[in-house]
DNA sequence: GTGTTGACTTAGACAAAGTCCAAGCTAGGA
DNA sequence: TCCTAGCTTGGACTTTGTCTAAGTCAACAC
């Protein structure tokens, strides 16, 4: 995560309390946080935190390819630190738990060419759903 | 169309005015219209319908399956009443035009054992990302 | 170390998407 | 034709996210 930081800051972040203190809420793995759930736990490291600060900071992170932005229900928006292993996503249907998991193959040559509407495709997300071992 | 409101009806629905309205707005291939979208499409034909029947009315469909939510993009939900012909989107990543596509083989199969954490597996959904012809 | 400055942060207003509720209406059975 | 459970309505409310004007401060120059 510190190198993260770095990463940052010779890119021409300014390194400041607030985003060092989200950076250090997003670490770890199967981490997939709601922007609220990231506000909260930052705040409990730095109380003075505003809402527009981490909204700012995670849209910043996402635009520098450090997180990625995961919408799979229709709810808030969740924010993924594995931005630098491609990888899909697991999601108990019942309690909503997130894993981050690594399918074999190339999605895209499922798609032959006259499925593909003249479209350059050049990426493919898909989200796995099940029930976690806690919920069946 | 008119065979989902007889299927419907012999569900218990009642067939009200309103519930017509929806049903027939979202008659059609590629269709992918959000709530508010049904809505003003409603209202042109029924100027008294509210947007909480039209929530409420999309909300039946999709748990009864005769419709699918598919949130994409963390905005707005969008309504495919192409329920009962599995298939994955395509969308472009500059203008959000979305279409229906069929990839060949089961997504399932490229999920190993020991990538599955245990889960009970049972469906994936793939969103395909390119440039349509228009945009590119 | 000190000063400067533009980038960063803040609180709160605002907006979009969706849910909930109490009151009134109506489709379809008796 | 009447009755009533189920449907619809408008509006208040919630959640999630964006914007703005004013104040603050990290990093650079000296």
């Amino acid at each position: 995560m510190s190198d993260l930081l770095e990463r940052l800051r010779t890119r021409g972040w300014r390194l400041t309390a607030q985003r060092r203190v989200v950076a250090e809420v997003l670490d770890g793995d199967h981490v997939h946080l709601t922007a609220d759930e990231v506000h909260a736990r930052a705040v409990s490291r730095l109380p003075e935190i505003s809402r527009a600060t981490v909204y700012n900071t995670l849209g910043e992170l996402v635009i520098l390819g450090e997180v990625l932005e995961v919408s799979t229900d229709g709810r808030a928006k969740r924010y993924d630190p594995n931005a630098h292993h491609s990888h899909q996503h697991l999601i108990c249907s019942r309690c909503g738990t997130i894993r981050d998991v690594h399918p074999v193959g190339d999605p895209l040559a499922a798609l032959s060419a006259d499925e593909r509407f003249g479209f350059a495709v050049s990426g493919a997300e898909i989200t796995y759903r099940g029930l976690c071992p806690d919920c069946h």
